[in-house]
DNA sequence: CGCTTTTGACCAGCGC
DNA sequence: GCGCTGGTCAAAAGCG
């Protein structure tokens, strides 16, 4: 069966238009605090898809089967399934493809890559959603964290809104200092810069918004344009 | 035995 | 139109 390139781009889905090599205008605040800018939606680009990226630092998961440089991104809520790796042009790190396992034909994907910037750090651009509300094998294909980590909380208690026991559980791997810093900054970025995202969502931003609840807590990933619309209504 | 990772090949988008 | 590059597939190997 060669039945390559279902296309798994549908357009209907798009409202993201990234190119890796066209100038950033959309701003994330990374896990350490800091910002970094991520592409600009301003010409089309090749791959057009909904993505969200998301910098964490890299802890070097003790006996781990880390070999050479490759990515280990770490354990998330969801089981992924590395399906691919490929030097990029221009980094000395390859990046790895990795699509959802936690459930048959979830089309969830993500992408791992180490930073040019900052080696450091980690770059997990998401694209497209899960399909499944939550990891239906959890038990049995968990990636990396199936023999090393403990599920404290239940699924169910996470759906009544506890979500940070277990989608903050790959923070445990993690510099707890550096959480903690994430935090601070975060909050400290949003009273300071843009408080105004604490303001009430509309219809569209609601919808765009409505699947955040799948990245990791501590990621931060901001709507495309949200940042300069917002900083517009406050400008002089 | 079942699942994951590795790796080379293939294909399509994009820039020139 | 061509070449480069990124993204995906799938066979083989590895692992528990």
């Amino acid at each position: 069966m060669k039945s390559k390139f279902k296309n798994p781009y549908t357009p209907q889905e798009e409202d993201t238009y990234m190119s890796q090599d066209s100038p950033p205008s959309s701003t994330t605040l990374n896990i350490d605090g800091s910002v970094t800018s991520i592409s600009s939606p301003s010409k089309k680009s090749r791959r057009a898809i909904n993505k969200r990226v998301v910098q964490i630092p890299i802890k070097e998961p003790q006996g781990s089967r880390l070999k050479g440089e490759s990515n280990t991104p770490p354990s998330d809520s969801w089981a992924w399934r590395k399906y691919g790796q490929k030097p990029i042009k221009g980094s000395p790190y390859p990046r790895a493809y990795y699509r959802c396992s936690s459930c048959k034909g979830c089309p969830a994907r993500k992408q791992v890559e180490r930073s040019r910037v900052d080696p450091t750090m980690l770059v997990i651009t998401y694209s497209s959603d899960h399909n499944h509300p939550w990891p239906v094998s959890r038990n049995t294909t968990r990636l990396a964290v199936k023999k090393t980590e403990p599920d404290p909380v239940e699924p169910e208690e996470k759906f009544t809104g506890n979500l940070v026991g277990d989608e903050l559980g790959w923070l445990g791997e993690m510099d707890t200092t550096s959480s903690a810093l994430l935090e601070s900054s975060i909050m400290a970025e949003f009273d300071a810069d843009v408080g105004s995202l604490m303001l009430p969502m509309g219809e569209e931003d609601e919808l765009l918004f409505a699947d955040l609840g799948e990245l990791p807590e501590c990621s931060t990933v901001f709507r495309r344009g949200l940042l300069d619309g917002r900083r517009r209504l406050t400008a002089p």
